[in-house]
DNA sequence: CTGTCATTTCGATGATAATAAAAACATGGA
DNA sequence: TCCATGTTTTTATTATCATCGAAATGACAG
């Protein structure tokens, strides 16, 4: 994952509603939800959830899937992996962050 | 980690500029750089780092040290450390995000 | 085809963010 | 003290974001 896609992933993530709604595709697995669904536990109205499901799924983190008149969507965990790793790699130097010791590996993206 | 304290901190990364004053500050480690160095290397004007270094320090992801006159500032390993197990939890299940085994086919319908 | 339900798009509005020039605020040396 | 330098605030401009009602689109059942 370079930069551009990362900040973009980021930004996505970076929204209390967003994330509400990724964290509950999360909880509910591979299958998802529809979106009246989600805006029911959520508390969304449809127009801002169509928004926010748009960034989400613009950003890679969220699939959607037709499903008779329904369309679910799910979270992407290949796509939250490389958030993780981007963020691990780029900005922890490769570890689960270490306790400030000499660190000299330097970062594979330009 | 909670979810606000989560949001500001991916907040205060998902922009392309902090983004990349905080990847500096990783690759040159806990000694850090102070603001005119920052600058110089990025290309950021003063009062343009000035207002991004305020957002990192606001989310925690940096700390600041005055040294003569200059301040360095220099990246929280913890904070950062935060941010993955928030959502490497929240976000992933708990797991450095699952196989694709139980993927379905993607099928973004954008 | 037609009606209905689920979701998205449109249009508008208030809120927040990014940027930079200029002024103000430190801090340390002369 | 005074000056020079490093950093932050102020002020203003421009751009982007979040939200919602209403209208439009799309998909299925009959």
């Amino acid at each position: 994952m370079e930069m551009k896609s990362a900040v973009a992933a980021l930004a996505a993530l970076a929204q209390e509603t967003r994330l509400a709604i990724f964290r509950l595709l999360v909880e509910v697995g591979p299958q998802g939800l529809c979106v009246g669904d989600i805006g029911a536990r959520l508390r969304v109205a449809p127009a801002t959830l169509s928004f926010h499901l748009a960034q989400l799924a613009n950003a890679g983190l969220v699939d959607a899937r037709q499903q008779s008149r329904f369309i679910f969507y799910s979270a992407n965990f290949e796509a939250m992996n490389g958030i993780v790793g981007f963020l691990t790699e780029n900005c922890c130097g490769g570890k689960p962050c270490p306790p400030a010791k000499a660190r000299r590996r330097k970062s594979t993206i330009s």
